[in-house]
Parts: structure tokens; C-alpha cells; sequence
DNA sequence: CGCCAGGCCTTAC
DNA sequence: GTAAGGCATGGC
């Protein structure tokens, strides 16, 4: 069984695997402990996930991110929680603001995630209009129900199902699996990608604002979507996923940068925060200001 | 009860 | 190209 411990310190700018994974971003992991979202870790609790048909676990203690597999390497973990991304440089290339401040010193360490395209993807879909729970919810019943089964260490987990087997649900079904609305979307975006039309990496290598158009060839994909799933998945730093919470960033901290419609108003948001990796910025912003009265 | 949540689709101008 | 309705569900 592959299982190894990465130093904390050997990680540029530390990390903060609770903010990294329960910050919204991520749908695809879950705490062994079954309270995500609900208080912060009490003790150092595994997060689960399915990576490549391949059990994996990671969890954090005063030293290291600790890893367990059932195959996956090293080189996954650090793939999939950007474990290279030097933060104090993004820090550097951040504007400096009362808002900005006030976000990296809630949640230093959080990093942003490398998820596979497909799921997230599909996860982003759901979350039109959904909690955050909630998404995250409903990303695991669509694992459970649809998605490979996987023995590891005593507990079964679920992949995240593929196209193939995602395209072989109904609208019904997802309906009564209480996605809402978001269940035709769904069911013909599967299709798609199963049936070889297009797929979400397609995307990947095209110029920024080009790759978000692409993405939004598929059904319930507008351009929030396209942006978290070209952040969150293809590596897309720069881009700034314009949702409720940045609507409102925007409103109260940054009101020159609304100019009235989708692509001008991101293209002066990610200028006002910093160009290149606006979208950790964002990402911090909006975990702080979605949390921070809450816990 | 009404309001809101990591919006998008369709239709009408 | 932009604006308005409609849309499912659950938590507060």
C-alpha cells in the first residue's frame, strides 16, 4: 500500500489542507469523519477521494500531509492539491487591500486544487443555485449511485462516475436524486462527452478567454461555470469565477470594475487583482467572506 | 412563511 | 447584444 508524509515545510507558504478542501472548491473529496462543512476539524481528520480508479487518502498534522493509497503516488497528491504553487510569490502578486488582506490572513495556506476535468465539470453544473453543502451533497449521491465501487482499508468508496455511466441515467432519476432543474443539464452534458463530441480538457492550452467559450458548448455551462471548472481544473489561475459572493466583493470594494456584463466586468476584476493569479485571490475572497461569520 | 444559494436557458425586444 | 421570467430544492 503506497503511503508517504510530505513535509509541511518543504511546501512554499505552508498549507491549510481544511481550507484547501472545504473552501467550495473541491467537490470531490470527503471528511472520514462525515462533518464537513459543519465545524472546522476537531483533530487531524482524513479526507477521502477516488483518483484514477485508485483509493486515496490525506490528512494533515503538525508536520506533514500524511498520504494513503491503494495506488496512487506522491506525485498525485502533490498534482491534485498544488503542492508547488509557491504561495508567498501569489502573495506578492496580490493588490494590496483592506478586503485582500483580511482574506489571505483568514485562511493562509489555502491552496487552490487540480481536480479532473470531468467531475468538476459536472460538480459546477449542480452548483448553479445550490449551497455549498448542498453541492457537495449531491456530488456524492451522484458518486454512490452511479460511480465504481472501491475497497480500501476496510471502507468502500465511490469514483466519480465516468460520462459513459453518467449518460446512462435518466432525467428522472437525477430529479429524484434532488437535482432540480440541473438534472437535464446534467444527463445531456454526459452525453456529450460520452458519446465523443467534445470533452472539458478540449479546452485546455487555448487562449484563456477562448477556452471559457469552449466550455460553454456544454449544456448548464455559462460562463461562472466555465470559469471555476477552467480554475479549479485546467489551471486557468487568472481566472475569476464571477458568482454572488464576487458580485458583491465587487460592489462593495471594487465598484469601477462592474461594467455591466459577464466578460468586461471579469476582465477589470482580474486586472484589480493582480492579473495572473487573480484567481487565488478570489478563491480567498470568497472563502472568507462566505465563512467568516460563520464558524 | 419568504428569501436565498458558487446561474443558465429561453424568449422577446 | 441585453433584459426579463422561469426553474427545483432545502435551510434558515
Amino acid at each position: 500500500m503506497p503511503t508517504g508524509a510530505i513535509p509541511t515545510d518543504t511546501l512554499p507558504g505552508g498549507i491549510d489542507l481544511y481550507a484547501t478542501l472545504e473552501s467550495g472548491q473541491s467537490y470531490l473529496w470527503r471528511r472520514e469523519d462525515g462533518r464537513m462543512y459543519e465545524d472546522a476539524p476537531d483533530g487531524q481528520p482524513w479526507y477521502c477521494t477516488v483518483i484514477d480508479g485508485e483509493a486515496l487518502r490525506v490528512r494533515q498534522t503538525g508536520r506533514a500531509i500524511e498520504w494513503e493509497s491503494s495506488g496512487a503516488a506522491e506525485e498525485t497528491v502533490r498534482t491534485l492539491l498544488r503542492l508547488d504553487d509557491d504561495l508567498p510569490a501569489i502573495f506578492e502578486a496580490a493588490p494590496d487591500d483592506p478586503l485582500v488582506t483580511e482574506a489571505y490572513d483568514y485562511a493562509r495556506g489555502l491552496r487552490l486544487v487540480d481536480d479532473p476535468a470531468f467531475p468538476t465539470l459536472i460538480a459546477f453544473i449542480c452548483s448553479q443555485q445550490m449551497r455549498v453543502a448542498r453541492i457537495h451533497s449531491m456530488v456524492t449521491t451522484l458518486a454512490r449511485e452511479y460511480g465504481d465501487a472501491i475497497e480500501f482499508e476496510g471502507r468502500t468508496y465511490h469514483a466519480f462516475p465516468t460520462p459513459t455511466q453518467l449518460a446512462a441515467a435518466t432525467e428522472a432519476e437525477l430529479r429524484d436524486l434532488g437535482l432540480g432543474y440541473r438534472a437535464p443539464y446534467v444527463v445531456r452534458t454526459a452525453e456529450m462527452v460520452a458519446d465523443g463530441d467534445a470533452h472539458p480538457r478540449d479546452a485546455d492550452g487555448l487562449p484563456y478567454e477562448e477556452a471559457r467559450e469552449e466550455l460553454t458548448q456544454f449544456v448548464g455551462v455559462g460562463d461562472k461555470v466555465a470559469d471555476c471548472v477552467l480554475l479549479f481544473s485546467l489551471g486557468y489561475l487568472e481566472a475569476v469565477p464571477l458568482d454572488t459572493w464576487i458580485k458583491t466583493a465587487v460592489a462593495d470594494y471594487y465598484p469601477e470594475c462592474d461594467r455591466g456584463n459577464y466578460l468586461e466586468t471579469s476582465r477589470a476584476i482580474r486586472a484589480a487583482f493582480g492579473g495572473g493569479y487573480a484567481g487565488y485571490v478570489q478563491t480567498y475572497v470568497f472563502h472568507y467572506l462566505r465563512t467568516r461569520e460563520e464558524l
